[in-house]
DNA sequence: CCGATTTGTGAGAGCGCTCTCTCAGCAGGA
DNA sequence: TCCTGCTGAGAGAGCGCTCTCACAAATCGG
């Protein structure tokens, strides 16, 4: 509108407001080191032009991009369900709202290759990374590490003592709140159905399952452990195995995902076994699948929105400086629907 | 590692090469007037030292960000569900892998205020946006499209003649394909639930519903139509009315989302009514709810993901200079399962 | 075999900003 | 009156890159 083409610069609001193009930055950035009168005259002069400071040129100076990636690793996006991206996304979002500070969304399977990401990232083309990734053997958290870029993971990594602040839900809890339900309710002979081993959920939710019978009196009863894999698949053919396996029969199942316990509802209608009557059944998540299942699954509630916004608190600190290496577990909530 | 502290930069590079700078920027960006000597030299640098273009310094010069915003406009997100969201996202990721766009995501609603979008966008932070808003009166498009940014809908706006590209799923036609595949096992009483009439989406399904009447010749029988909201509560309450009206019971019901069909299904079930047999229910969208619903729900499968990556094509093109107002219309799928 | 291209490469300016350094202006102590 | 100390503001360099322009070397028709 005044002066060149495109949008106005620093020097126009300078010219603008008869100052320096020093002074215009120190205002924009609130230096304290201005008079008020100047300071009044260059905010006219902003407010007037419409000014916005351009990020490539500032970033190019200060060397801070203003921006954090959230590198989501897919194929493993798949094992936490796509209400858990949506939600952690618009955590990690409302949080960056009140900062200046960008989103860039990274889905790891789109990336050039391996080593970009890593290159890119230390290249110091974003300020830090959250990665939601619950994949245990990923080398990018040491890289990361290693090279000194902030970083936080959503969801533990299975190596437990390796550094990096990470942000996970309370799954050893809440699993074990789950038990505790199914026990509380006359269940004796309940089962699990258990996530991916190699990931920090799957392992923690099969300590909670643990934790739970032996809070119950339970755990001599001799383990009603099968492995599944996070999938529906694999929750019904694990639940297939259980009805098979001798002795009494089961009558609760733990699953460690909402996704499994659909499958194992599946299982159980086709074998012809009433949930809640004579099998009852938990899962792990509060998706959707858990609410328009039928019945309506009894489930573990994670705050999967709060978890990404507190990741990106963790993740800005860091940027600021402070010490990273923190963990951070929020607490889960049992919801009680028809299936248990 | 070699040189100063940071990344390697440009400089460094043509030192190790024995070339100037301009080379290398030629062999970066690809440029044919190198020969293949020299190209080679300075790519052999380029790989030692790990060279990632300083993307701030780039935009700088070139005034083009090389990013791309998708603004999703919350509350309105809620209408299109989760899973919708993630396969957007997927596909607009998917798109823009193959280019080195980087993808920036905004949450309207985190926005720091109206405006602020407006002048971060017309100041060339972003190259072009994708707006995923299903609001009718939102003024942003109008906004863009005045400022000449490049500006793609996912979804098409309400009216209908307003410039600007979109892409949208054929939801007039995949309304039509549910009422047909209705007709065909049939049904004579078909009703509907509607989405809110003052977005795109929920007009076309209407259409498309009356489209499929009339192709069935069963246009005469008065209207059976229910206005919805989208959200599950909605769809259970309108079945309900539809469920006292008088004369002749319903037979069918197509719901203009999966959400609003899982909420007839409660209310077919809670008045006691069986499906498919009395009531067959068909709904829109092949989400999570339709894959877990009880009964499973036959349902109209819209290309979300390639609805993003088409997006994302259309705004690329734009941005690279070629005609605006294209308007992409993908096809949809009727997937049958047992509700209908 | 010489001027007229064509082709590959380098020199250098400058994108918009921040930040250091310098300096003008003024107050206060000797 | 001069020096010192302080504060607010400007001059100017330079972040890493692209791109125009100039230019040397290779190519070629007459």
């Amino acid at each position: 509108m005044t002066g060149g083409p495109g949008p106005p610069t620093l020097e126009q609001v300078a010219a603008l407001a008869g100052v320096s193009r020093a002074t215009v930055s120190r205002v924009v950035n609130g230096s304290p080191k201005v008079s008020p009168a100047v300071r009044a005259q260059v905010e006219r002069a902003v407010a007037k032009l419409g000014y916005v400071p351009n990020r490539a040129a500032r970033s190019l100076v200060t060397r801070r991009a203003d921006s954090v990636a959230l590198v989501v690793s897919e194929p493993h996006a798949r094992f936490f369900s796509e209400p858990f991206f949506a939600g952690m996304v618009r955590g990690v979002s409302a949080a960056l709202a009140e900062t200046g500070v960008q989103l860039l969304l990274l889905i790891a399977q789109d990336l050039p290759d391996r080593g970009w990401l890593e290159r890119y990232v230390v290249g110091g083309h974003v300020d830090g990374v959250l990665l939601a990734s619950l994949h245990g053997d990923d080398p990018l958290p040491g890289t990361l590490e290693r090279a000194g870029v902030p970083a936080v993971l959503i969801g533990r990594p299975v190596d437990q003592a390796a550094p990096g602040s990470y942000v996970d839900a309370d799954n050893r809890g809440g699993a074990g709140k789950a038990v505790g339900h199914l026990a509380r309710r006359g269940r004796r002979r309940i089962a699990t159905i258990t996530g991916s081993l190699d990931m920090g959920v799957g392992q923690d939710r099969l300590e909670g399952y643990r934790d739970g019978l032996a809070a119950a009196g339970l755990a001599g009863a001799g383990e009603l452990v099968e492995t599944g894999d996070f999938t529906e698949e694999g929750g019904a053919a694990a639940m297939g195995r259980l009805l098979e396996r001798p002795g009494d029969p089961v009558d609760a199942v733990f699953a460690a995902s909402d996704l499994m316990a659909a499958g194992a509802l599946r299982a159980l209608r086709a074998a012809g076994r009433r949930v809640p009557e004579e099998v009852a059944v938990v899962g792990f998540e509060d998706s959707a699948v858990a609410r328009y299942a039928q019945p309506p699954l009894t489930t573990v509630r994670q705050p999967i929105e709060e978890m990404g916004r507190q990741a990106t608190r963790l993740l800005l600190a860091q940027v600021a400086g402070e010490a990273g290496g923190m963990h951070l577990i929020l607490d889960t909530e049992l919801v009680v629907r028809a299936s248990a």
